[in-house]
DNA sequence: TTACTTGCAAATGGTTTGCAAAGGG
DNA sequence: CCCTTTGCAAACCATTTGCAAGTAA
């Protein structure tokens, strides 16, 4: 299928470039050029920059989504063009996918006050888990 | 106000900490520290860093708010403690603030089914202001 | 063959920090 | 007077870029 995809997008197939989705197709969340390259380096060496430019390129023509979370650091997934969110733990980092979105009601909404044609939007939800909330109480 | 605002937050008074709580109090919109460096300098001559520590620290004591913009700067404006999202228009950058927040009933049904306690959520709207979208079908 | 891809190191841009001097309560 | 705040320059960190060498089509 990545092969597929790259030919789509007019990327040439590299070794690198295929690793790189394959992983993101097996993530469950969003992940950072960081954490790719770590799962990536068990099988291929590949530099950083590499992962960068790959994700950029595939950013660009819609294979991926690239999102800066307020953590500083931007996360990447396959764009399955359906709407996601994520909500994550302000203590351990865990962070659950969250399915639904109210939010296509409030743009249209906004669109007719605003004279705005809405693109899009980012969204994060912050919390704690119940794990970290159990640690917390017993401090 | 901002004396007392200062006071409060258990924060000395100096006349850069009070220029930049004055900033932000007569801003319709959230302020990068550059964008209050360069309001500023018609009164007084500070450092970027003496901005970036003040705002921090009026962050931290809840005085303003701090969130991160998919454009990768971060934002500050004064906390009224209500909530608040924004409309950006990806072409010229305009800002438009959202009053309502359709999320809490949506924070209440995730808490129940993923355990988390939620503490917050970051939401950003883009779009094409009526200008833009204008100047746009020109080209 | 020819343009696209990669590695490396250096550059970038927003933000933070160490240290010594200045200033508020 | 003591502790906080400030300026400056250097450090930081995630990400990008220039250039020369490698590789897919």
């Amino acid at each position: 299928m990545n092969n597929k995809t790259l030919k789509s997008a007019e990327l040439k197939q590299t070794k690198k470039r295929i690793l790189i989705l394959s992983v993101l197709e097996k993530a469950s969340s969003a992940l950072t050029a960081e954490e790719i390259a770590e799962i990536t380096s068990q099988d291929i060496k590949m530099s950083i920059s590499t992962i960068y430019r790959a994700l950029n390129a595939l950013a660009e023509k819609n294979v991926v989504t690239k999102t800066l979370y307020q953590d500083g650091k931007t996360y990447y997934e396959i764009n399955n063009h359906t709407h996601k969110h994520t909500l994550i733990c302000t203590l351990c980092n865990e962070k659950v996918p969250i399915n639904t979105c109210p939010l296509e009601a409030l743009e249209d909404h906004l669109s007719q006050e605003t004279g705005y044609t809405i693109t899009g939007h980012s969204l994060e939800f912050f919390g704690v888990c119940p794990k970290c909330s159990i640690v917390k109480d017993e401090k």
